[in-house]
RNA sequence: GGAGGGGUACCCGAGCGGCCAAAGGGAUCAGACUGUAAAUCUGACGGCUCUGCCUUCGAAGGUUCGAAUCCUUCCCCCUCCA
């Protein structure tokens, strides 16, 4: 506890010997959460075709909405008169809320997927993002009107929504740009960082916690800056931010080396990262949460999270999913998981999930989107129990080998 | 019985002398998806010994250097009038 959040903590229970990842209890005002742990997407107030009581039933402690998104629709004020997020959107655990920040590098780029791949120019020509020292300058993506969204404005939206960890405005940086940009992207983040503390600190109440993200993109010297910064800074925790590389080696090799700079009191947060090895790896790192749409959009495009070994046998190796669309389901009577618990799993078999999606039934959607919920549930829980019985290795095997 | 409209790839449907193996959808098959402009996007989609060749636009003939496109006959559908 301290002066500044008097009603947050962060405890660390238990340290693994093999590696940096850790056992922790995160305490806010709507709960303690145990880490790792995983904070799905309700980018709208809402994740998309399941309940609250969906997401209960899948053990889950915390999910995440969007700033910019609740901003345009239907606006932080309805969102206040209704009693706050919480309270809106019918969920009474622990909430996060992102900056918008990520959009920044989204609307004016495309997906992350695209980016990589050189693809990001494909079917959305006109950018809709205009970044100055002030802050960003947003067209909606529903109606085109011009919006902007400074690290004040945001902190005052994110207080107005209400949820219990909160997050500083960044700029994502994007992959394919320079080591200058990211330098110069990064030093306007620490600004507008210091910016957003000033601005929690006050109205600060102790109903919310804030996050500093770190940025610097791909270059390990202004990784250790940005790391530098952020601890020398009055935040409850750390998120690290930004393009983490083009493979998933990069992507480890940036997180291993600014986790080893971070103050390792804070909880660490590690943002858009969600496949299940990436999950592994940050964890091995000493990352405390994850978020990401991955899990849930998979479901909604037919795939299903499910551990290589129970996958058919032609090149299952490396694949964390089935896709269920594929015509080898057609006529598979068995559920996604025998050994889930999750009621998808319990109640319709593949080659049904597999003709709801040729249908283009709702019940598709939602009942993937609950076993991968699930899934990604129980593998944090296993991590943790993994941590604390130092068998982390065992655990990670089981869910990646083939 | 009279007048007219039409039959195009698995389905719907554009084309109406050469740039047509034939637009566009859908279906199908596969891939991608990582702080959600995403129930989305991408690719393949007649056959082959594949920078070319072969077989396709209801059927059979014909005109033409060249036909899914024009002509003749035939087969089938639909609409209106009686």
């Amino acid at each position: 506890m301290t002066a500044t959040y008097p009603n947050f903590n962060f405890k660390i229970t238990s340290q693994a010997r093999e590696t940096r990842a850790r056992l922790g209890e995160l305490t806010t005002p709507h709960g303690t959460i145990e880490t790792p742990a995983f904070i799905f997407c309700a980018t709208r107030a809402v994740m998309k075709g399941l309940a609250p009581a969906d997401m209960h039933a899948a053990d889950t402690q915390i999910i995440l909405s969007n700033t910019y998104h609740l901003m345009l629709s239907p606006g932080a004020e309805l969102i206040a008169k209704a009693g706050g997020l919480h309270t809106f959107m019918a969920w009474d655990k622990p909430l996060f809320t992102d900056s918008g920040g990520f959009q920044i590098f989204s609307l004016g780029h495309g997906s992350v997927a695209a980016e990589i791949k050189g693809n990001r120019t494909s079917n959305r020509p006109q950018s809709l993002v205009k970044i100055t020292e002030r802050g960003a300058q947003f067209r909606s993506y529903l109606d085109g009107s011009q919006h902007i969204l400074t690290p004040e404005k945001s902190i005052q939206i994110q207080r107005q929504l209400g949820a219990d960890l909160i997050v500083v405005l960044d700029e994502c940086t994007p992959f394919h740009v320079d080591k200058a940009y990211t330098e110069r992207s990064m030093l306007l983040s620490h600004r507008w960082a210091v910016r957003s503390y000033e601005e929690f600190k006050l109205h600060n109440d102790g109903r919310q916690a804030l996050y500093g993200i770190i940025q610097g993109g791909v270059y390990p010297d202004l990784r250790k800056v940005s790391a530098e910064f952020v601890n020398s800074q009055n935040f409850f925790a750390h998120a690290i931010g930004g393009s983490l590389g083009a493979s998933k080696q990069q992507m480890y090799d940036v997180v291993g080396l600014t986790m080893a700079i971070l103050d390792p009191v804070r909880p660490v947060h590690l943002l858009g990262i969600g496949g299940i090895s990436d999950i592994f790896q940050g964890v091995e790192c000493g990352i405390d949460t994850f978020d990401c749409v991955h899990p849930t959009r998979l479901a909604r495009h037919g795939g299903a999270l499910l551990r290589p070994a129970l996958q058919p046998e032609p090149r299952r190796a490396g694949r964390e999913h089935i896709n269920l669309k594929n015509s080898c389901y057609q006529e598979d009577w068995a559920p996604i998981d025998p050994e889930c618990a999750c009621h998808t799993c319990k109640t319709y078999s593949r080659a049904y999930l597999h003709y709801l999606l040729k249908a283009h039934e709702m019940l598709a959607l939602s009942a993937i989107s609950l076993h991968n919920v699930t899934v990604i549930n129980r593998i944090m829980r296993d991590i943790r129990q993994g941590i604390q019985q130092q068998t982390l290795a065992q655990v990670k095997h089981y869910w990646l080998a083939a």
